[in-house]
Order: C-alpha cells, then structure tokens, then sequence
DNA sequence: AACCCACTACCTACCAGTAGGTAGGCAGAT
DNA sequence: ATCTGCCTACCTACTGGTAGGTAGTGGGTT
C-alpha cells in the first residue's frame, strides 16, 4: 500500500533509474536489456527510451548518481575534525555504512572495475582520485608521526577497498562459505567489527 | 615463429579453451560471443561448437579448469609441514603467485562471485568450502595457542580473500589510483610484500 | 463554456543487426 | 571408407533503436 503510494509520487524517470540500477548490479551491463528494466518498471521498451536517450546514457546517468552519492558521503566523514585511529575508524565506519546502504552500488561499481569503465565516457578512478590521495596523506601523515605502524599508504588503501567491498560485492559467493546469509544486519556488522578490529591491530602498536 | 608452433602442438581444443577463457575473463559471459572466440582462435562460429556443444558448456570447461588448478595448487601449500607464521606467510604467498599466474582466472572467478554461480551447473563455494574449512581450523587453533591475535577466523579468510583477490581482478580501476599498471612483475611484488606485512602485523603481537 | 494548440507519456509495429545453434558439404588423414 | 575438422548457408530469438499514432493535460483565445 504505502509502496504503491510511493510509486505514485516518485517520477517514472526516478523508477526507472532505480530499477535499471538493480539489474545492472545483478545482471551487469551486457546482461540486462532494456525490456528487462521496463518489464519491472512496468512500461515498454519505447517509453523507457522516451525518458532516457539510449542504454548508455542510462546507464551512465545510474552511475553518476552513484558517484555522487558515494563522494558526498565519504566527503562528510572524511572532513570530520577528529585525528589519529578514530579518524580512520569512523572514515572506515562511513564506507561500511555506505555500503551496506547501497549494495547495488557496490556491485555495479565493481563490475565497472572489472570491465575497466569501458562503459562509461568518464575515467571514474580519476573522480574518485583525489579522495584516494587525500587518504594517502593522512596516512602517511599518521605514520610520519608514529601514531600508525609503517605501511605502504596506497596499499594499504586498495588492501582496505577490497576488504570492505568484497564483502558486499561477492555476497552471493560469500553466502555459500559462511552457510548463512552474507548481507543480514547482524552479519554485516559483525564483518564491519572484524575489519576495523583487523585495521586496528595492523595499524596500532600498543 | 615459437608461438606459431607452439599453436600447432597444441590441440585446438585446448587454444578454444585459452581463448574462451581470455574472453570470458575480459568482458564477462554475456559481454562474450562465440563469434569473439572463435575469430580470436581463427576458426568460425559452427568449428568452434564442433569441439563444445554449447555456450555454456564451454565456459562450464573453462571453470572447471579454473578450480582443479586452483584447488592443487592451494592444497599443496596449505599441506606444507610448516606451523605458525611461516605457514600462514606461505599460503598467503602460494595463493599471490598463483593469482600473479593466472590473473584471467581471477577475473571471471571474481566475475562469477558477482553473478552468484548462476552460469555454472555446479555451486562453485561448496567445492572451495573444504579448502575455506581447513583454513578455518588452522587459524582457530593457532589463535587458540595464541600465536596469533584473537580474530573471527571466518571473516578473516574472507577479508583476506577480498585484499588479495581485489588487486588482480580491478587492475584496471587500481592502474588509474597507482598511475601506473598494477600488473607488473614489481607492482605486484610489491603489494604482495604489502599484504603480508599487513597480514603479520595484524596477526602476530610482537 | 468551448475550442485550439502544444506537450508529455505511453503504445504498437517495425527496422537492421547479432546472438546461439543446426544442416549439410567438402577436403584430407587414417 | 570412415572419421575429423572445418566450412558456408541458414534458422529462430532477441537486441537496441525508430516511426508513427493516441490518449490525457494544461493554458490561452474567442
């Protein structure tokens, strides 16, 4: 009832980016057609096209929002005026929040990853640069002072992605390891504590 | 000259499944037609479905190829005699050389986690689950004698897995980060030693 | 009030191109 | 003479995209 409300109230246009946004993520690019996107949003093929000029611009309108979504709010945590190991764990906190938010996000990313972005006119390692380097000062800023152990910054960076995002992005692999659901709340969390407890014994001497 | 031989010792079955996997590694199953293949081998379409009898059953091959590789040489590493570190270190190794061999395995590996399993037959977690088990246990029983700090050993594994799988299935993205390729021999030698810093520094307490 | 006009959002019908797969023929090796 | 490996020609199903038509809406004008 109140999801039929809200179908109502949201504009095709948003159903639409919406729906193509959770094909894309489950069934990649290649693997989604047009007519599936529409079926589930309950139109034809044509008025799909009517709001959105071809498939790729569809889907490059998805992923703009995706990005922009993701650097607003890493940008609010990163900008937090706290130092030391409680910034980065609450940097850390952010991205799993993030994540566990917008799994679809996580996965579409990552198969933009995979492909190389070739979908997409934009570079997006290129939109997401400038938050990875300012990451890396702060890192090697900590570690300069002695506050972390001495790791390579950048890798230390890309360790951390892919520990967080895998865990998202291969949920349905993951499922079949831990015999349990990967995505519930309760096992989201518990992988969240694991990884800044890892972070933490990593990076902290004491 | 040498790879013109060497492509005529070889069966032309085994080229189809090189290629095959080369293809499906690059751009996904769907993103593949056996128009691709068959035009990268230098045969046509109906040849090629001469040596497989589907779509489908080509990649089933090549994935099957995938894990019975993947599974020897990771159980010849984890039946090592070593204990503590020097074990972990060493599987932690065996399984970077691997992937650093094989980096096509690891992208429609990383692939088919996404896609869940949905275009193989088979459950591919339930045959790496022995393997997943055995590490458990290991773990569980090193943190036990405390040689290691205490973690979740499951979710250990499976952050382990994501930091070094990551590297090689989004070399891409991480070639944009690094501003240089992340696939050279150096590059990977580097994060390699990065990991198992990380990895020591995490687990042991010294 | 009645009419007209432009506009939006949708539809059916169609296009060319490509997908996976099949049928049948042909050349060379055993 | 058979078998293997490859070929061309063809099939059906489906792809992204287009053409053209049709309801319904909202604002002017008469």
């Amino acid at each position: 009832m109140s999801e039929l409300q809200e179908e109502s109230t949201r504009s095709t246009r948003d159903i639409i980016l919406d729906e193509a946004l959770h094909c894309f993520a489950e069934r990649g690019y290649e693997g989604t057609s047009l007519n599936d996107i529409a079926a589930e949003v309950g139109i034809r093929r044509p008025s799909l096209l009517h709001h959105f000029a071809s498939k790729e611009a569809l889907y490059g309108d998805v992923f703009e929002r995706l990005l922009s979504e993701w650097l607003e709010r890493l940008d609010t945590a990163i900008a937090s005026p706290q130092a030391g190991w409680a910034k980065a764990e609450l940097v850390l906190r952010a991205g799993f929040d993030l994540f566990a938010d917008t799994p679809d996000y996580v996965r579409i990313m990552r198969r933009e990853a995979l492909d190389g972005g070739i979908h997409l006119g934009i570079d997006f390692s290129a939109t997401l640069r400038p938050l990875f380097d300012k990451a890396c000062a702060y890192f090697d800023d900590q570690m300069d002072q002695g506050t972390f152990r001495r790791h390579d910054s950048r890798h230390l960076l890309i360790t951390g992605y892919g520990a967080i995002l895998t865990y998202f992005s291969d949920a349905p692999f993951i499922d079949g390891l831990l015999d349990e659901e990967a995505l519930t709340p309760n096992n989201i969390r518990d992988h969240c504590e694991h990884v800044v407890g890892f972070f933490r014994a990593a990076l902290l001497t004491d």
